[in-house]
DNA sequence: CGACTTTTGATTGACAACCGACAGAAGTGG
DNA sequence: CCACTTCTGTCGGTTGTCAATCAAAAGTCG
């Protein structure tokens, strides 16, 4: 349900239904019963406070549009039993797409964020932003296919990035591993296939999105953070992702460590957290005390197999997350922090580190109520926040009315 | 002017006039009018695409509620010149409360955020909320009067609190400071005196809202940080005051400082940014030297006489807050953090420590634009906030209407 | 099976919102 | 002084919304 803020009788701030504030329209309606649960002309009556004749209008408008489609009958009291009515994910699709440094996923997902066909494949980002956007294109286009969907059909699509992006045009902003895609018109260029609403933004952001829309729909206030080959977070504050001023907020993998360490970074300071907890620094930790670690993927081997030296080293790095979350929750007092990426793959040890680290330096006021945990949407989490992230603005009261008009 | 997000005709991301998507009232022109520019029907009408009968029905209903007054005519294009009509802050009175550990400063403000009468006083906060409280409205009668306004005049009233405030109940939570206070509602005691909105936030939350309505009313993300016996701050994200979960967000006291400082703290842990770098931990650094600095208004006066060792001290203690701010321009990219607090007014050699810090370990696609400054608002930055908090929930649309209706 | 209850859909009339048209007001320019 | 332009207020007509009523549908209960 879509809350606004009002002051009610007794002059205090409070909330309320957006329905009583907001104009009566088949949008406003459907905000009630996006949650999925079935309702009752009599139920919808009840929470806006019209007249039910005014509702079975609303509801009629609905049903033709197949945003919303019956939901059987509850049970008598007595009298006929009323017929409820219910979201129906089914009636547009979302074409969700996750880009990474080496690798793309693409999905077409329902507007319940729920994925009806998924492909992830090699792809690498520095081949431009032509070459990747019209294989992805194509892809998208064979998904939507084995789905069942015409393209027609899509509400929107949504496109996560390894860089920062300008988020209001769609623009990748001086990305640092995106040769070519510097401010790059991604969505004109997609429009050439999907004549819909297309929307774009920083992959980690997306993440959070995925993870914020599908396990903690309710919470106001969250981080995604996510480590692997760099470290970077999406913020969640007061409900909506937060870019910051030139969309690169979020971005933890250049923090100072406090515990003074002086290892050089790429970005030419000493100490970034990037430097000291990423998988490539981890791996050359491992290095330096004798192991044969080639790839990242070795080192999440040999993490796995137990080994206690390389356990010690991953803790380490987590006690160094957590050592700058801690700072974060001081900042933004969240309520959930999840940790999601690669690294956070190699088991339970990263994650206490990160905890032992953050529950020993942040406020308890900003703790007493705070969640640390591992992602439950793992790689999935960039094309979900995609999906999450167009349905967001496609479903909204206005929209809806278009969709409908 | 009122912006919300919609896709438009070219399905990009954009923003269009809130007149377009919201419904049309009295409330929904005024917020077109809430900038202070005299504008004519004309006008209006272009900028809502609504008829010249309907804006002037609703031009007429504002002028009957002296929400706008008449703003003289512009030169004629030939034919009967226009008049115009432009925002009235006269037409209601806020009451703005800033309290403090040791003083309160109350004022009464307009709608634009000006003083119109103002008293600053002695006032201990631990005599506990009704003896405070009560001391508060007695002063903010007296100043209604010197105003020449009345009671019913008011708007709304606004408090700025030395401590986490859960914002929606406007009680204090757990406050360090402030014994009695816990859980106190606040706005029902003021209630006795008010029968007005009554909004309670955090004091530094409330400097952050004084002076981003005051001197930077575009700005969509910003920090002001005030470093006085303590070490806070208020952030505006996406253009909206961060509370976080439990209305703990902005603690920069007790983030940790890059450089392994083991300044044990008062909180227990070590190398706290408030036991490094505020003013009661300059001063302690300063005696260390031999200076002899019985109060902190000592430690201002040494440094205002420019003595060297003094000096370096005070830029040292900018370098500490400035290397936690390069954490937080990271993860917030912020486009303006602004310094207050009584160390702020020690010189410009704290703020050119706090920049030297911040640009040397921020990331520079978040430092490009980013400025950083002092507090032009200075003392009356709270009052100012506690103002601007009111006039922002009490002229939203919903609200003007019901003023009207 | 019949009386009663509850829900639903359709109809109707009241009402408010909004627009366009019109006439009057107040200027400019020849 | 008059033609013309631009702005303003008013009025009637249209539209769409909403609430009340009613009859039919579909169940429960005795």
């Amino acid at each position: 349900m879509v809350y606004i803020s009002v002051i009610d009788e007794q002059n205090r701030l409070a909330s309320a239904p957006a329905g009583n504030a907001l104009p009566n329209s088949a949008g406003a309606l459907f905000q009630l019963l996006r949650d999925g649960t079935p309702r009752t002309r009599s139920d919808l009556t009840a929470m806006t406070g019209f007249a039910r004749s005014t509702i079975s209008a609303r509801v009629e408008e609905l049903l033709d549009s197949s945003l919303i489609r019956p939901a059987g009958e509850n049970s008598s009291t007595g009298g006929r039993p009323p017929s409820t009515f219910a979201f129906n994910p089914e009636a547009r699709s979302v074409l969700a797409v996750d880009l990474g440094g080496t690798h793309a996923r693409i999905a077409v997902t329902d507007l319940a964020t729920r994925v009806l066909a998924e492909k992830e494949q090699e792809l690498d980002i520095t081949r431009g932003p032509v070459a990747v956007l019209d294989a992805v294109a194509a892809v998208a286009m064979e998904l939507l296919q084995e789905a069942g969907r015409n393209p027609k059909d899509l509400l929107g699509v949504g496109v996560g990035v390894p860089g920062p992006v300008e988020f209001a045009t769609g623009r990748p902003m001086s990305p640092p591993i995106m040769p070519g895609w510097d401010h790059f018109d991604i969505p004109a260029h997609l429009r050439r296939w999907f004549a819909v609403p297309i929307l774009v933004d920083n992959d980690v952001n997306a993440m959070a999105r995925g993870e914020h829309a599908v396990a903690y729909p309710g919470v106001a206030n969250m981080m995604f953070v996510k480590v692997a080959t760099g470290i970077g977070s999406g913020i969640i504050s007061d409900g909506r992702l937060q870019h910051g001023a030139q969309g690169a907020a979020g971005d933890l993998g250049h923090i100072a460590t406090p515990d003074g360490d002086a290892t050089p970074c790429t970005c030419g300071n000493f100490g970034c957290l990037e430097a000291v907890a990423s998988g490539p620094a981890i791996a050359a930790q491992l290095r330096e005390r004798g192991f044969d670690v080639p790839h990242p993927a070795a080192m999440l081997e040999l993490v796995r197999s137990g080994d206690p030296e390389a356990l010690r080293t991953v803790r380490h790095a987590g006690r160094q997350v957590g050592s700058v979350l801690a700072g974060c929750v001081n900042l933004l007092n969240p309520s959930v922090i999840v940790i999601g990426g690669v690294v956070s793959t190699a088991g339970e040890h990263f994650l206490a580190g990160i905890r032992e680290a953050v529950y020993s330096r942040s406020l308890p006021l900003a703790t007493q109520h705070l969640r640390i945990v591992g992602t439950q949407t793992r790689a999935r989490a960039g094309v979900l926040g995609s999906s999450a992230m167009v349905t967001g603005h496609g479903l909204s009261i206005e929209n809806v009315n278009r969709l409908i008009g």
